[in-house]
DNA sequence: CGTCTTTGACCGGCGC
DNA sequence: GCGCCGGTCAAAGACG
């Protein structure tokens, strides 16, 4: 069983405040409160090691107006593995060097059918422990498996609450 | 066989 | 425009 810590940036306000028990195994289907503060969590990050790429973009090039937040939530963990076991499936689809980063970035995309949920794994060039973990989309389907290892980590998301 | 990785090609946005 | 950079595609291969 690999040891995960979840990690906040000091004196981070930023935190899903509507993360509750009862919804926190299936969190990516969350609403639109969860959304936004998730994506001041991530621009919250450490800005060196969560890149441009990573922040949320917001502004779609739509006919008039039609400003869209993508929901987009990233954190990091310690830990020796790259990918954490959070009890979806996922198709890796990509991986690409980045720039100032020795580390390579993997893309992954939910594989349940017409589900368009992906997930970005970076290792942190600074501290090669940490792993950053982005999200981006909403699960259409429930959680496929249980998993123990990622219980705990959404169990310190739900402590660090400050809410 | 079905499923998932690997990996170079491709493509679009952006700055110069 | 052009080239860099990040994200995605897809063909081929690994592996059960």
């Amino acid at each position: 069983m690999e040891n995960y810590h979840i990690l906040f940036p000091e004196g981070s306000s930023a935190s899903p405040s509507s993360l509750t028990m009862a919804n926190h195994r299936s969190y990516l289907q969350a609403n639109d409160v969860i959304t936004k503060t998730s994506s001041e969590k991530c621009e919250n990050l450490d800005a060196k090691d969560v890149s441009e790429s990573h922040e949320v973009k917001v502004g779609k090039k739509g006919n008039n107006k039609g400003i869209v937040r993508k929901h987009k939530y990233a954190f990091q963990t310690r830990s020796q593995v790259d990918i954490l076991d959070d009890g979806y499936r996922w198709r890796k689809y990509g991986q690409k060097t980045v720039k100032n980063s020795k580390f390579p970035r993997s893309y992954y995309k939910c594989t349940h059918k017409e589900c368009n949920v992906k997930k970005q794994v970076q290792r942190s060039s600074k501290d090669d422990e940490i792993v950053v973990t982005t999200y981006e989309g909403i699960h259409t389907h429930p959680v496929e498996k249980f998993t123990e290892t990622f219980e705990h980590i959404l169990r310190q998301i739900q402590t660090y609450n400050p809410l």
